[in-house]
Order: structure tokens, then sequence, then C-alpha cells
RNA sequence: GGGGCCGUAGUCUAGCCUGGCUAGGAUGCGCGGUUCGGGUCCGCGUGACCCCGGGUUCAAAUCCCGGCGGCCCCA
């Protein structure tokens, strides 16, 4: 980079509101920075509006980047799906039955729709069709859609919703456990890798029994954690065994001639994700977008004084515009006349553009501009010669602090309690508490309740096991301590 | 599941308890001037069937009932 000079220090803007009142604050944010509408007269259904459209759609294609990469194929399955599928599984409808919409009219004589509130029992019968034999598998297929929940609890934009209208589902049919485990796992790294690129800090939990995935074997959830100290789950993998092949009959004929039931997995993300992105990053300006996903990377304001000076300033914006442009950056040069550029610069940072580009008479009589950071407010001089260069080392390094300050978060945010009185401590003070646990079902449930916190499960993040200690679990005193369970207080 | 608070111009909000002037302010928007390297300032103008439905009353944004929506606390 060379010749870029620091020319004002870091003075990052507060936390105080965003803390003071989470959830609050997100809807100001919402509304302020126009990403999202919560005036929608339906509960827990919401708009995107056109700048939070474009944010979504990057996040899209990041999801669909990652998926198409390892084998995954985009498919749309309907809405609606028949009661008589819905309900083969037995788990899995006693799971989802109280919060389905059903459609009061519609369908053929005596035949019953619901809404998807997922797709498992909507593919599972298509997926019988397509599989013949081993070759055939496995398959992988996702689809990003919306599914329905009747949410009976508080709804809350962007984040607990009855039309979760981003909904990333894949699904995947495999020969066997080993196979549909080994998927299981990739589906982990997939979706570290899509975190990691939003800059989400998170943890990986095999959710406890009593709270896996109606209808799963197992449930591996990611977590992060928010700035008050209250978790979201942000995405979840479930190995789903043969509960659904059995009851819809997919098999396959094996190499050997016998013919066999597939295993299948499935995985979800959701607009959640974008909710933790735009919490994580935020402070009480607004938000800072991760450069990659940000619909616009780099405002330009030109600074003027008078109109001799405008058209002679707005040509040289132009002229680094152009020069951005042609490098690849989403640019946009903010040259509205009526506005100031102070305003603008507010302006800009509430909708979280990683980087402004500042440009007056001065500037344009040293062939240089002033870079600002969002994240941090640094401010640095650059020689026009090395703008494309600095702008992208610039995109890299608040890329890689927000990364960096979520990941401090989030660490800063887990720790242990070998008693139900630190744990309850720990919780007020809005941390993510692990505590020891026998792995027994009702202890854990026990457990939970006298912490009065959620229990997220078990890392697989960390060494779960309690190992040399000898505890005993904190809820049934009797048996000896096997795991660490992380309790939080939940979104 | 239980309790509390709230819904007023495009947006944010005061007024509501204790019913009664022309529903006040900020912001936005329009015009004029002044400013412009961190939300300029001043003047004039514009904008609200006070969430919906019903009730009480001479009179309802205000009190009562129901609905819809939101926020907070507890289980």
């Amino acid at each position: 980079m060379g010749a870029m000079e620091l020319i004002r220090e870091a003075r990052p803007h507060g936390r105080e509101k965003l803390r003071a009142n989470l959830i609050e604050w997100f809807h100001w944010l919402l509304r302020e920075a126009e990403l999202y509408d919560v005036r929608y007269p339906v509960k827990g259904a919401y708009v995107w509006r056109p700048y939070g459209m474009r944010l979504r759609r990057h996040v899209e294609e990041l999801i669909r980047r990652s998926h198409d990469e390892t084998g995954h194929q985009e498919v749309l399955f309907p809405v609606f799906i028949p009661y008589e599928f819905f309900g083969k599984e037995s788990q899995h409808i006693r799971g989802f039955e109280k919060e389905v919409f059903w459609v009061s009219k519609g369908g053929e004589e005596g035949e019953r729709l619901v809404l998807r509130p997922t797709s498992e029992t909507a593919i599972m019968p298509m997926v019988k069709l397509w599989v013949h034999d081993y070759k055939d598998l496995p398959l992988r297929l996702y689809q990003i859609v919306s599914v329905f929940r009747a949410e009976t609890k508080m709804t809350h934009p962007m984040i607990r919703l009855r039309e979760i209208s981003m909904f990333k589902e894949a699904h995947t049919v495999h020969v066997d456990r080993e196979d549909a485990e080994r998927q299981v796992r990739e589906a982990v790294e997939i979706y570290k890798k899509i975190f990691d690129e939003m800059c989400l800090a998170y943890m990986i939990n095999k959710r406890p029994d009593w709270d896996k995935f109606a209808g799963a074997e197992y449930t591996i959830a990611f977590d992060t954690v928010l700035p008050d100290g209250r978790t979201l789950q942000i995405g979840t993998v479930h190995y789903l065994g043969t509960n659904f092949t059995r009851v819809f009959e997919v098999t396959y004929l094996a190499a050997d001639g016998t013919r066999r039931l597939a295993h299948t997995t499935s995985y979800g993300i959701s607009e959640r994700s974008i909710a933790a992105m735009l919490i994580t990053h935020g402070d009480d300006a607004g938000t800072v977008l991760p450069p990659r996903l940000a619909p616009i990377q780099v405002v330009i304001v030109p600074i003027f004084y008078g109109e001799e000076e405008a058209a002679s300033v707005i040509s040289y914006a132009r002229e680094v515009e152009k020069a951005l442009r042609e490098a690849g950056m989403r640019v946009h040069i903010d040259d509205r006349p009526d506005k100031t550029p102070g305003w603008k610069f507010y302006f800009w940072e509430l909708k979280g553009v990683p980087l402004r580009v500042e440009v007056g008479k001065r500037d344009l009589e040293k062939r240089q501009v002033v870079i600002t950071r969002r994240d941090t407010l640094e401010k640095y001089a650059v020689g026009l010669g090395e703008l494309v260069d600095a702008v992208r080392g610039l995109m890299r390094t608040v890329e890689e602090n927000l990364r960096r300050r979520a990941w401090e978060e989030l660490r800063s945010r887990i720790v242990r309690a070998e008693t139900v009185e630190a744990a309850k401590a720990a919780i007020r003070e809005g941390k993510v508490v692990e505590v020891p646990w026998s792995g027994d079902n009702d202890c854990g449930i026990k457990l939970k309740d006298l912490v009065g916190a959620d229990a997220l499960g078990v890392p697989l993040d960390s060494d779960a096991s309690v190992g040399g200690f000898d505890l005993r679990d904190l809820a049934c005193g009797e048996k000896r301590a096997e795991f660490w369970l992380r309790l939080s207080e939940r979104y």
C-alpha cells in the first residue's frame, strides 16, 4: 500500500444504546436504515425493503455458492403439503402440529393441505421416485423458500417469524448412516464458511435430546451470542436416520443386490443469520456490513463550497468512482446537492457502508482522497495512484476486524460454573455458562430449570468431556458428570 | 401460560390518570436566504378521519368493552 497516511485515530461509536435495549435498537436500525418494515399488519410477517433486499441477495448468493460448490443441487418444491404426507412421521407431526397453518379451502375432495413448516415430508415422496439404486446416492438438494410456523411465543422481526421468508433448507439422501454422518460433518463445515464470511462468531452445540428437531436422531446447532448476552440459534444440522425414509419407503438397490432403506439429513439457515449480522456489528450509529456482502462497499462523498467548486469536485469524484467501479467494487457516489457532507456521513454510517471516500478541493489539488473506515472511523489520506489497492486492503482489514471483534466478544461470554449458584450468577451477567452434567435427560431438564436458563447442549467446538475432574451432575448429585452442558438465555 | 405498559402527521413523540380552547413539539417535505472537511442556522408554508369496532356522555385522543398490532417482566 505504501502511501497511506493515517490522519485520524480510531474513535468508534459507542454501544450504550444498543446494549440498553437490544430489540428496540434493532427495530430502530431496521426502520432508519430502510432495511425492513415491521408495520405489515400480519403478526410475524414483515417486509424486506429495497436496501435490505440487496443485502439479503448477497447473503443468498453466498449460501447458493457454498452449496453449489459442494455438490448440492437447487430445487423448488410447492408450499402445499398434503396432510397425509405431513402426518406420516409420528415424532415430526407431534413436534409441528400445533404450529402448522392449515389451508381451510382448496385441495381436492377430502384432501387437506398444510403450508410447509419445513419440507422433509414434501421432498421424501419425490425422492422415492428419483432414487433407484446406490449410484443415485448421495443425493443433495436444497431450496431457499418461505416456510410457515404459527409461532405462539412473541414474534420478533427477522428473528421469530410466522413466515420465514429466507429458509435455506438442504435435504440429503445417503446409502447408510456412515455416509449420512459424513454429510452432517460436511454441512457443519459449509455453515462455518458461510458464517465466517458474515463475520459471525458461533458456538457449535449438540442439542439435548429433548430439544432436537422433531423427527431427528440428533441435532447440531450453531448459536451466536448477541450483545445483551442472550443467544440466538442461526443454523441447525440434523441427522434423520431412517425415520423419514422408513415411512415414505425410500429404498435403493445396493451393490449386493439387496434393497435397503436410505438415511437422510437436513440442515437449515434463515434470515435470522442476517439479523445476527446486523446486530453483532452494530453500534449506536447504525450497523457495519461485512465488505463482501455490503450492497454498497464504498460511498463517495464530494465536499465543495459553492457552485463554482461543485463542478470540478464532482467531476473528480466521478473519476474516483470510475476507478473503483472498474476494479469491481460496488460504489455509490452521493452527490445530492441538498444534503451537507456531515449529514451524508451519518446517513451512510447508519446503513453500514464499510468504507467512505471523501473528496474535496484540497484532495483534488493533491490528487488524493480521504478514506474513512466505518468500524473504527479511522481516516487515511491516500494518493490517487494507490486508491484501488488501499480500498482493497482496507476492505480486507475491516472484514478481519469485524470477525475478530465478534469472536473476542463471544469467547469472553463463555464461562464455567461448578455450582448452581455460580451458574445463576453467570446467567444474570449475560454469560453462556457450562455446567457439569451426567448426560441423563431428566437430570438435564432439572438442571436447566434449577439454573433458570435454556440448554444449548454439549459443545462440539471444544472438549465437552469433564475429563479428569471428579465432578457431580449439578441436578443429580448421585451421578458422575460426563459432559459440560451449555446454558444461556435464548431468543 | 400469568401480569404490566403502549398504539397520535411520512417518521419519532407530548397530551390520556383528572373528558371541554384551533391536538403541541421534533424530524421530514416545499419555497427563500445562510451554510457546506462530522447531522448549519433562520423565516414562511405543508402535513393527523388521534389503530379498528362498539359503548358511556351535552361533549371522547382521553373513560368502559371487544378486536388487531407492538414492547417489557414473570413461569
